[in-house]
DNA sequence: ATGGTAGACCTTCTA
Protein backbone atom coordinates (compact mmCIF):
# COMPACT_ATOMS: atom_id res chain seq x y z
CA UNK A 1 0.00 0.00 0.00
CA UNK A 2 1.49 3.47 -1.19
CA UNK A 3 0.92 5.95 1.44
CA UNK A 4 1.24 9.70 0.36
CA UNK A 5 1.37 13.02 2.19
CA UNK A 6 1.46 16.41 0.57
CA UNK A 7 0.70 19.82 1.98
CA UNK A 8 -0.91 21.68 -1.49
CA UNK A 9 -0.67 24.82 -0.16
CA UNK A 10 -4.64 25.23 -1.66
CA UNK A 11 -5.77 22.54 -3.58
CA UNK A 12 -7.94 24.74 -6.17
CA UNK A 13 -5.13 26.94 -6.93
CA UNK A 14 -2.76 23.95 -7.14
CA UNK A 15 -5.50 21.97 -9.34
CA UNK A 16 -3.48 20.54 -12.31
CA UNK A 17 -0.26 20.19 -10.27
CA UNK A 18 -2.00 17.82 -8.62
CA UNK A 19 -4.08 15.98 -11.37
CA UNK A 20 -0.58 15.41 -13.00
CA UNK A 21 1.06 14.19 -10.10
CA UNK A 22 -1.63 11.86 -8.60
CA UNK A 23 -1.19 10.34 -12.39
CA UNK A 24 2.49 10.04 -12.21
CA UNK A 25 2.85 8.84 -8.95
CA UNK A 26 0.01 6.24 -8.60
CA UNK A 27 -0.62 6.47 -4.38
CA UNK A 28 -2.82 4.26 -3.15
CA UNK A 29 -3.85 6.31 -0.26
CA UNK A 30 -3.19 10.97 -0.65
CA UNK A 31 -3.56 12.73 2.64
CA UNK A 32 -3.47 16.78 1.24
CA UNK A 33 -3.04 19.33 4.31
CA UNK A 34 -3.70 23.01 3.46
CA UNK A 35 -6.94 22.54 1.28
CA UNK A 36 -7.69 25.49 1.92
CA UNK A 37 -11.52 25.78 1.12
CA UNK A 38 -14.60 24.07 2.65
CA UNK A 39 -15.65 20.69 1.70
CA UNK A 40 -18.10 22.03 -0.93
CA UNK A 41 -15.36 23.75 -2.68
CA UNK A 42 -13.15 20.56 -3.13
CA UNK A 43 -12.54 19.52 -6.36
CA UNK A 44 -13.86 16.37 -6.50
CA UNK A 45 -15.23 15.59 -9.43
CA UNK A 46 -11.45 15.37 -11.00
CA UNK A 47 -9.86 13.77 -8.10
CA UNK A 48 -12.95 10.74 -8.49
CA UNK A 49 -12.01 10.21 -12.14
CA UNK A 50 -8.57 9.48 -11.22
CA UNK A 51 -10.40 6.34 -8.85
CA UNK A 52 -10.33 7.94 -5.76
CA UNK A 53 -13.05 7.82 -2.94
CA UNK A 54 -12.51 11.39 -1.08
CA UNK A 55 -12.75 12.51 2.56
CA UNK A 56 -12.87 16.36 3.52
CA UNK A 57 -12.44 18.35 6.57
CA UNK A 58 -12.66 21.53 5.12
CA UNK A 59 -12.12 25.06 6.30
CA UNK A 60 -12.93 28.49 4.41
CA UNK A 61 -9.67 30.54 3.73
CA UNK A 62 -7.14 28.74 6.35
CA UNK A 63 -5.76 25.05 6.82
CA UNK A 64 -8.20 22.14 5.97
CA UNK A 65 -7.32 18.32 5.64
CA UNK A 66 -8.74 15.53 3.19
CA UNK A 67 -7.75 12.08 2.94
CA UNK A 68 -7.91 10.41 -0.39
CA UNK A 69 -7.90 6.48 -1.37
CA UNK A 70 -8.23 4.08 -4.32
CA UNK A 71 -9.29 1.44 -1.71
CA UNK A 72 -12.59 1.59 0.54
CA UNK A 73 -12.11 3.90 3.33
CA UNK A 74 -14.54 5.09 6.74
CA UNK A 75 -13.67 8.10 8.21
CA UNK A 76 -12.97 7.36 11.97
CA UNK A 77 -12.66 11.22 12.90
CA UNK A 78 -12.55 14.50 11.78
CA UNK A 79 -10.73 16.89 14.44
CA UNK A 80 -8.14 15.60 17.00
CA UNK A 81 -9.78 14.89 20.25
CA UNK A 82 -9.11 16.77 23.48
CA UNK A 83 -10.37 20.02 23.00
CA UNK A 84 -13.94 20.60 21.93
CA UNK A 85 -13.49 24.72 21.48
CA UNK A 86 -10.81 24.14 18.52
CA UNK A 87 -12.34 24.96 15.34
CA UNK A 88 -9.00 24.91 12.96
CA UNK A 89 -9.48 21.67 10.91
CA UNK A 90 -6.24 20.17 11.29
CA UNK A 91 -6.78 16.49 11.25
CA UNK A 92 -8.88 13.75 9.72
CA UNK A 93 -8.36 9.75 10.04
CA UNK A 94 -10.00 7.07 8.16
CA UNK A 95 -9.79 2.96 8.40
CA UNK A 96 -8.39 2.00 4.80
CA UNK A 97 -9.88 -1.23 3.89
CA UNK A 98 -7.44 -3.77 2.81
CA UNK A 99 -7.04 -7.55 3.43
CA UNK A 100 -4.37 -5.86 6.00
CA UNK A 101 -6.02 -3.03 6.42
CA UNK A 102 -4.29 0.39 7.60
CA UNK A 103 -5.94 3.52 10.25
CA UNK A 104 -4.22 6.95 8.43
CA UNK A 105 -4.19 9.88 10.76
CA UNK A 106 -3.37 12.91 8.24
CA UNK A 107 -2.14 16.12 10.47
CA UNK A 108 -1.41 19.57 9.80
CA UNK A 109 0.05 20.78 12.69
CA UNK A 110 0.17 24.48 13.61
CA UNK A 111 2.71 26.23 13.01
CA UNK A 112 3.18 28.45 16.50
CA UNK A 113 5.15 31.36 15.11
CA UNK A 114 5.47 34.16 16.20
CA UNK A 115 7.02 32.44 19.54
CA UNK A 116 5.74 35.10 22.16
CA UNK A 117 2.12 34.37 21.38
CA UNK A 118 -1.08 32.43 21.84
CA UNK A 119 0.33 30.36 18.48
CA UNK A 120 2.87 28.94 19.77
CA UNK A 121 0.71 27.83 22.98
CA UNK A 122 -1.37 26.05 20.82
CA UNK A 123 1.06 24.90 18.69
CA UNK A 124 2.50 22.59 22.10
CA UNK A 125 -0.99 22.00 23.47
CA UNK A 126 -2.10 20.87 19.83
CA UNK A 127 1.07 18.53 20.13
CA UNK A 128 -0.01 17.36 23.78
CA UNK A 129 -3.69 16.35 22.40
CA UNK A 130 -1.47 14.43 19.27
CA UNK A 131 0.53 12.88 21.40
CA UNK A 132 -2.54 11.20 23.69
CA UNK A 133 -4.13 10.26 20.42
CA UNK A 134 -0.90 8.70 19.61
CA UNK A 135 -1.46 6.71 22.72
CA UNK A 136 -4.77 5.59 22.91
CA UNK A 137 -4.02 4.31 18.85
CA UNK A 138 -1.33 2.54 20.28
CA UNK A 139 -3.50 0.18 22.63
CA UNK A 140 -5.21 -0.92 19.44
CA UNK A 141 -1.74 -3.13 18.49
CA UNK A 142 -2.82 -2.29 14.90
CA UNK A 143 -0.84 -1.04 11.91
CA UNK A 144 -1.31 2.86 11.44
CA UNK A 145 0.41 5.73 9.95
CA UNK A 146 0.27 9.43 11.01
CA UNK A 147 1.47 11.61 8.78
CA UNK A 148 1.09 15.16 7.20
CA UNK A 149 2.83 18.57 8.08
CA UNK A 150 4.50 18.27 11.56
CA UNK A 151 5.91 22.05 11.22
CA UNK A 152 8.90 20.78 13.43
CA UNK A 153 12.76 20.48 12.39
CA UNK A 154 13.43 17.72 14.67
CA UNK A 155 17.14 17.67 14.03
CA UNK A 156 19.80 20.41 12.95
CA UNK A 157 20.22 17.90 10.15
CA UNK A 158 17.07 18.51 8.83
CA UNK A 159 17.72 22.09 7.95
CA UNK A 160 20.20 22.99 5.53
CA UNK A 161 20.46 25.99 7.81
CA UNK A 162 19.95 25.59 11.52
CA UNK A 163 20.94 28.84 12.42
CA UNK A 164 18.45 30.39 10.43
CA UNK A 165 15.78 28.85 11.93
CA UNK A 166 17.06 29.47 16.14
CA UNK A 167 14.08 32.02 16.65
CA UNK A 168 11.36 29.92 14.66
CA UNK A 169 8.74 28.04 16.06
CA UNK A 170 9.46 25.16 14.26
CA UNK A 171 12.65 24.70 15.68
CA UNK A 172 12.13 25.63 19.61
CA UNK A 173 13.55 23.04 22.23
CA UNK A 174 9.83 23.03 22.92
CA UNK A 175 9.24 22.24 19.56
CA UNK A 176 11.45 19.43 19.07
CA UNK A 177 10.59 17.81 22.53
CA UNK A 178 7.05 17.95 21.91
CA UNK A 179 8.19 16.09 18.61
CA UNK A 180 10.47 13.32 20.99
CA UNK A 181 7.53 12.91 23.41
CA UNK A 182 5.17 11.61 20.74
CA UNK A 183 8.14 9.63 18.53
CA UNK A 184 9.29 7.87 21.98
CA UNK A 185 5.85 6.60 22.44
CA UNK A 186 7.51 3.70 19.93
CA UNK A 187 6.49 5.47 16.69
CA UNK A 188 9.07 5.14 13.64
CA UNK A 189 9.77 7.35 11.19
CA UNK A 190 10.16 6.56 8.08
CA UNK A 191 12.78 8.87 7.02
CA UNK A 192 14.95 6.70 9.89
CA UNK A 193 13.90 3.45 8.85
CA UNK A 194 13.84 4.04 5.20
CA UNK A 195 17.57 5.14 5.69
CA UNK A 196 17.12 8.57 3.79
CA UNK A 197 19.99 10.72 3.41
CA UNK A 198 20.55 14.20 5.35
CA UNK A 199 19.39 17.12 2.85
CA UNK A 200 16.23 15.19 2.07
CA UNK A 201 14.10 18.38 2.64
CA UNK A 202 10.53 18.47 2.20
CA UNK A 203 9.50 21.98 2.18
CA UNK A 204 11.59 25.60 0.64
CA UNK A 205 10.20 29.04 1.43
CA UNK A 206 8.82 30.80 -1.95
CA UNK A 207 10.95 33.62 -0.48
CA UNK A 208 14.13 35.11 -0.88
CA UNK A 209 15.09 32.06 -3.24
CA UNK A 210 15.49 29.53 -0.80
CA UNK A 211 14.44 26.22 -3.71
CA UNK A 212 17.29 28.13 -5.70
CA UNK A 213 19.20 28.27 -2.94
CA UNK A 214 18.29 24.46 -1.34
CA UNK A 215 17.40 26.37 1.26
CA UNK A 216 15.13 23.42 2.54
CA UNK A 217 13.66 21.59 5.92
CA UNK A 218 12.41 18.34 6.35
CA UNK A 219 8.96 19.09 8.34
CA UNK A 220 6.62 16.43 6.76
CA UNK A 221 6.88 12.91 8.01
CA UNK A 222 5.37 9.48 8.35
CA UNK A 223 5.48 8.10 12.10
CA UNK A 224 4.56 4.55 11.80
CA UNK A 225 3.06 2.13 14.31
CA UNK A 226 4.85 -0.49 15.43
CA UNK A 227 2.77 -2.73 13.50
CA UNK A 228 2.80 -0.66 10.28
CA UNK A 229 6.70 -0.74 10.53
CA UNK A 230 6.81 -3.93 10.35
CA UNK A 231 5.54 -3.71 6.88
CA UNK A 232 7.97 -0.75 5.91
CA UNK A 233 9.41 -0.96 2.24
CA UNK A 234 10.33 2.06 1.41
CA UNK A 235 10.01 5.80 0.96
CA UNK A 236 10.43 8.51 -1.57
CA UNK A 237 10.16 11.84 -1.16
CA UNK A 238 9.86 13.71 -4.33
CA UNK A 239 11.75 16.72 -4.72
CA UNK A 240 11.26 16.99 -8.58
CA UNK A 241 7.76 18.44 -7.79
CA UNK A 242 9.61 21.52 -6.46
CA UNK A 243 9.96 22.35 -9.87
CA UNK A 244 6.64 22.19 -11.66
CA UNK A 245 4.60 24.82 -12.88
CA UNK A 246 3.28 26.68 -9.77
CA UNK A 247 4.53 24.24 -7.20
CA UNK A 248 3.15 23.86 -3.55
CA UNK A 249 5.91 25.29 -1.27
CA UNK A 250 5.73 21.58 0.19
CA UNK A 251 7.01 18.80 -1.81
CA UNK A 252 5.33 15.20 -1.45
CA UNK A 253 6.48 11.99 0.34
CA UNK A 254 5.40 8.94 -0.26
CA UNK A 255 6.06 5.10 1.68
CA UNK A 256 5.35 1.73 0.55
CA UNK A 257 4.09 -0.68 3.25
CA UNK A 258 3.81 -4.19 2.45
CA UNK A 259 -0.07 -5.47 1.51
C1' DA B 1 18.00 46.02 8.79
C1' DT B 2 14.08 42.82 8.30
C1' DG B 3 13.41 41.91 2.91
C1' DG B 4 11.58 38.38 -0.22
C1' DT B 5 6.48 35.18 -2.37
C1' DA B 6 2.05 32.87 -2.44
C1' DG B 7 -3.02 32.15 -1.49
C1' DA B 8 -7.55 33.51 0.06
C1' DC B 9 -10.23 37.36 -0.38
C1' DC B 10 -11.22 42.31 0.29
C1' DT B 11 -7.30 44.48 3.48
C1' DT B 12 -5.02 41.89 6.06
C1' DC B 13 -3.85 37.29 7.82
C1' DT B 14 -1.27 33.18 7.51
C1' DA B 15 2.64 30.78 6.28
Amino acid sequence: MRIATWNVNSVNARLPTVLAWLEAAQPDVVCFQEIKCVDEKFPREPIEALGYNIETHGQKTYNGVAILSKLPMSVERRGLPGDDTDEQARYIEALIEAPRPVRVGGLYLPNGNPIATEKFAYKLAWFERLRRHATDLLTLEESFVLCGDYNVIPMPEDAKNPTAWTGDALFQPESRAAFRALKYLGLADAHEIGNEPAGTYTFWDYQAGAWQRDHGIRIDFHLLSPQAADRFQSIETHRDARDMEKPSDHVPVVIDLAD
